[in-house]
DNA sequence: AACATGTGTGGAATCGATTACATGTCCTTT
DNA sequence: AAAGGACATGTAATCGATTCCACACATGTT
């Protein structure tokens, strides 16, 4: 491996003025030819580690995901990529697979590696998770929940919930069940859950325990929990079901589908995310688009210039887009 | 940030000391407790940086991928992230976003980054891409394309593609469509092209160039050619169509769907790729499974296996399997 | 008793860059 | 003609770890 010393004693100079090649200083035009030919030669690129210790900038940006091979992951971290690339920024990715006292471990663990700062798709709130983020003293943005002292992007889920909901009522639905995730998750599992109930209160429309239940955000646990909720609504069953992640109501559609329901007309289905199957399933369903790449862009723009320097910590919550099709 | 020079100070040892805590060297006992107190308190990780530039390892692994939010990249990388978190190493991600120049660049980045090896999911082959695998002289591991003298994992494409076509012509079809896309990319472009003719030319079946389109994996792209193949088929129709690709197939489905055919009375439809999506759909894709997790765990395990010791170049060829459903 | 061996610790070089400071030219300006 | 500034280059310290070598001590071996 060629290093700068080798460079500059090959080009006759000190391994200052190399240096300075790569960071426009001063330089002469036969200096820095000569210097160029030999990098270009010996294919001479120089140590970012080396770097990275010299100038406490690293030029990588970590980003912890729930879990990758999800379509919302991928398309926030598509949005993040292209921002940062631009600015010759890389990702390094990791993986909580779910478990959240790896959300701090890989906290710690980037600091370690000098990130120059960090987004996090969160699924829960804990204090020793903002413990860890404060401490960690990065540029730091979260996506997707509101951590008290970070910046954060978020969803809209009260209002998309209380819309699909409203959706389903305007289409003279009044018995509507309601497929969610575990409370642990503040956003996916409380505000869509709130503005499910809420807007049901709002109208007087009843609100029964067999109609309601926690999946784990798979499909084949909007296909179990359809299942519950048609065995246990007995005679009184509901004419809509409403899945917080379209994968779940995907699920639910399966289910209906094998029972030989008719979609819409004798149960209607609605989900979050507007997942690319969506649009082709059939009935097509009606879902909420989060716009997901776009969050991971602004996440990534804030934490850019949050890495030029010190911003206060705000919330941005994102608009979303309530898309109507068949399944209604 | 504290540094092993604070940790030493405090603990009234020498540096040495303090780094065979962490390397396991001859520590007493009770050195080894007073300094963990210490590290426990300040909350100090050794900076990875410098570790990295006096013992040239970086714990990292280099991932290039041709666009991130695909079903087919997330679940490689899922797969290799699965492996290579086990033995704590983490994914330095970069996206080509389909530049060809982009992944010579990024494998001269990644060795700059001192990465401790590289996995590229290639779209095509050319000279100059080999050359700078050769002169980055890493582990390097290549999925889906067959790269000279680099290690590959492949997936079997000519296979597939012939099995495809051959379960269309066991269902009465002799007037197979094709969907293909550009032959600069030697697996996907020709090997399931040449599965197909080859297919077809063993049993005699006509081969037109009307029933031939080339797409670019896009879904949209799925859907125009579907729409030329039935435009320049004129009375002349075909009775199925292969795309290379699900999403393309998806595309297919969706012009056929709007023109009123039938599928698969009318019209066949098999994709490859075994997206989730396929499932779901009405009527549900036939498809081929590439196992694309397990081929990004197992090029993770032969990439570790690289780093402990040289090893010869080896080309793997992944099974898939075939799986029929209601589109054909 | 002399010597080898195992254990525990520190000193100092080293990895490959950046950068503050010093030095030396050569012009321009007053 | 002296001074000041712009330009060009070099010297050496520094970033935070690892690791070779040396040394000290205790214990075991012949």
């Amino acid at each position: 491996m060629t290093t700068i010393n080798d460079i500059a004693k090959m080009a006759n100079v000190s391994r200052t003025t190399v240096s300075r090649v790569f960071n426009n200083g001063y330089v002469s035009e036969d200096v820095r030819k000569r210097i160029m030919k030999i990098v270009e030669e010996t294919g001479y690129t120089p140590s970012l580690s080396a770097k990275s210790l010299r100038t406490k900038k690293s030029g990588v940006i970590g980003v912890i995901l729930p879990k990758i091979s999800t379509e919302t992951a991928s398309r926030v971290v598509s949005g993040i990529n292209e921002v940062v690339a631009k600015e010759n920024f890389q990702i390094l990715l990791t993986d909580t697979e779910l478990q959240k006292e790896k959300e701090i471990e890989y906290i710690r663990l980037l600091k370690s590696r000098h990130v120059d700062g960090i987004i996090l798709l969160a699924t829960n709130i804990n204090a020793d998770l903002i413990k860890a983020i404060t401490a960690a003293d990065l540029p730091f943005i979260s996506i997707g929940q509101d951590l008290p002292g970070v910046t954060s992007i978020l969803y809209d889920d009260y209002h998309a919930a209380s819309d699909v909901t409203n959706l389903l009522i305007t289409h003279q639905h009044t018995k509507i069940a309601f497929i969610g995730v575990g409370e642990e998750d503040p956003s996916v599992g409380r505000q869509r859950k709130m503005g499910y109930l809420d807007t049901l209160a709002k109208f007087n429309l009843p609100i029964k325990e067999e109609w309601i239940e926690e999946g784990d955000f798979s499909i084949e646990s909007g296909y179990e929990c359809t299942k519950k909720i048609i065995k246990n609504s007995g005679t009184d069953l509901p004419s809509a079901i409403f899945a917080v992640t379209d994968r779940m109501a995907i699920g639910a559609m399966e289910y209906l589908r094998e029972q030989g329901f008719s979609i819409p007309k004798d149960m209607a289905v609605a989900g979050i995310g507007a997942s690319t199957m969506s649009k082709y399933l059939t009935p097509s369903l009606t879902t909420v688009d989060y716009f997901n790449k776009e969050a991971g862009e602004k996440a990534a723009r804030h934490l850019l210039a949050q890495m030029i320097q010190k911003k206060d910590k705000e919330k941005f919550t994102q608009t979303y887009r309530l898309i109507k099709r068949d399944s209604v």
